[in-house]
DNA sequence: TTGTCAATAAATCAATCATGTTGACTAATG
DNA sequence: CATTAGTCAACATGATTGATTTATTGACAA
């Protein structure tokens, strides 16, 4: 029998499994499910011929060539659920549609000198009715994700109107989704998380270098939000010299040095070598220091950087930091592997698209 | 129907939920039990049955005075099982024999100038042998623990004895019980968050000031150890200067201070304040950075601080270690709480004691 | 003061449902 | 014909639901 709109959306953590190991190792046989769950075959058929109803995976041709019965993998189906992400930076607002793979279908941005909440939430609004508009089928959208840096109002006189503003609350009314908001660079650490190209572990630490320093947190597999939705504010580590990561490891301090500011967009940057090594050096330092700190805390083996920053900038930084970790003492512990991230500019957008996604689809929600 | 000493041991989630919450508030009824896990009374009828028959609960006396039927608040058992800790240390091995409480029913202990493999296993195997013979029921006993400073080699030349030397192997053979092995501040922190008199929320990171420093990180209730049984290494955590917390705030550098070591059992100390003052002063420099970098890490709101210390150095450190957080920057982040402890030298045979009691008896084995 | 009864809360009973397992079976292949 | 994928039917486990029982307080009338 085929559930409502409602129930469809309401997954058991058998479901979620499933659909999470699917997502990371790409389309799996019935059998290979069995294995990796730990469940019968028999529950395994039951679930998926739930998940096939309900068009969240597509059977694929039968694979033959092996002895025994051929397989049927069995993927992902794109359009299975959509989700829209809006991030909110400095300088540029960005509204996405991005489909069950982590594919951008539509997008829309706009740039403004600062943002304000009018502004955003009529870009907002404007941007979502004309895309579910545009859709055959807007009820297959199962939530919006915002992107936001925090406190806002810290920017200065002109942001104040953000500081009793609740962006997700005003969205919500009149959405007939859910709304989700997050850090940018935890959501960053969520895109990378969900649709990242990388094999990573259960468990990373993830930096996110853009006009402030960010980070997020992955433990067994789900991003840590923390009980006061601020854990992997890696920007606010405490590093030697009695400043934190933020006043050093950000294209803002970049822009201090550079005496201008850097193109808001995708157009990539020229930065001069003899500016921007010491930069990647000094930042380097503290990043390392930062990783290091995350590593003896919570025995985290890798570390990703990432950054809304050309991809020879993240390059420099990544190598940078390996350099200055081997240096640091390390008594007692491993020191993590430091590893680029794979979604740049985009991963506090696809992030975004990924808190609802996370909520629906992940086992355990995913984000506490 | 009784189940046999097997299936005892063998219990579900609700169950060990249950037992949880009792262990943390206190008696409570079976009306609460079930507002506070979210199952229907019956089945909270059902689960506590089975847990009275297998001795792990007892009913207690009805209470009136209040409108409707008289509740019966159900505790725990204190002999529902029993657990074994073995703490060594590098003066002194200790073992106990615990109570589902948390008491300490029976405590043999042996000093020595530095531990071997030998004198260990013979000191834990004698006692045990000897604990087992003197109880009117041994199959109560759930399993032991052992709380170890990991890397014992590291310690000079005549250690090089525990390089390849499994303990917790070795001396788990011909036990009818499993046995578990932690880092002895790690267990420290279970203590705290098992036994512990402190409310303490459901994440913390704890520290553990002994003859090294250590700690634990408590994430959504549960100990973390890592991937790699390496969680919690805080006194590996940089520290501005290029050093590490223990080159810092441990025991050992105190007794360096001081040019002699000090007694390494519970008869206190008396240290000159002249000499004692400057090392809190500084210590709590260090703990106040790492605890506020375990903050912004991970969004803790509560740093314990504990350790092998008389009661009025363990607050004095306390005291400091807030005056010093309070100094440094924290944009972005709210500074943790500073609490102490509450079970100082014993926290980790205690620790070690809760292992098994955490594998069979709490919400998800609460270890990884 | 005492008897009666409605309201309230705790706890259980019996029936049912959701979701898994087990063991026997079928299908398609090298 | 051994091997592997997958399904069918019967059953087991562990929860929920709705009706029911039990024990109490507190209001009110005799």
């Amino acid at each position: 029998m085929l559930h409502d709109a409602k129930d469809r959306l309401d997954l058991s953590q058998n479901e979620r499994q499933i659909l999470s190991l699917i997502r990371r190792r790409g389309p799996l046989p019935r059998a290979v499910l069995a294995q990796a769950t730990g469940l019968s075959p028999q529950a395994i058929t039951n679930l998926t011929r739930k998940l096939i109803q309900n068009r969240f995976l597509d059977a694929g041709a039968v694979v033959r060539g092996k002895v025994g019965q051929p397989s049927t993998p069995l993927s992902l189906a794109p359009e299975g659920a959509l989700f829209l992400g809006l991030k909110l930076g400095r300088r540029l607002v960005e509204l996405a549609l991005v489909d069950f793979l982590g594919h951008v279908k539509i997008h829309r941005q706009e740039i403004y000198s600062h943002p304000t909440p009018d502004r955003v939430l009529s870009f907002a609004r404007n941007g979502i009715a004309t895309i579910l508009a545009s859709m055959p089928q807007p009820d297959r959208v199962a939530g919006l994700g915002i992107a936001t840096p925090f406190r806002l109002w810290d920017w200065g006189a002109e942001m104040v109107g953000w500081r009793d503003f609740d962006l997700a609350d005003h969205l919500g009314k009149g959405l007939p989704f859910p709304v989700f908001l997050e850090n940018d660079a935890s959501t960053a650490c969520a895109a990378e998380l969900i649709f990242g190209r990388s094999v990573l572990p259960r468990d990373f630490v993830h930096l996110y270098i853009a006009h402030f320093a960010g980070g997020g947190v992955v433990l067994d597999g789900r991003l840590r939000v923390g009980p006061r939705r601020n854990a992997g504010a890696l920007g606010s580590m405490p590093i030697p010299g009695g400043r934190q990561l933020l006043d050093v490891a950000s294209v803002s301090t970049l822009e201090e040095r550079l005496g201008h500011p850097l193109p808001p967009d995708d157009s990539g940057w020229q930065v001069p070598a003899d500016i921007e090594a010491p930069w990647i050096a000094e930042s380097a330092e503290a990043l390392a220091f930062v990783a290091l700190s995350a590593t003896a805390l919570l025995d985290i083996p890798t570390v990703v950087i990432d950054g809304a920053v050309p991809p020879a900038t993240r390059r420099a930084l990544a190598d940078a930091t390996r350099t200055a970790l081997a240096r640091l003492p390390a008594a007692g512990i491993d020191r993590p592997d430091i590893v680029e991230g794979s979604l740049a500019r985009s991963a506090r957008i696809l992030g975004a698209a990924a808190l609802p996604l996370a909520h629906f689809f992940e086992p355990g929600g995913a984000l506490t």
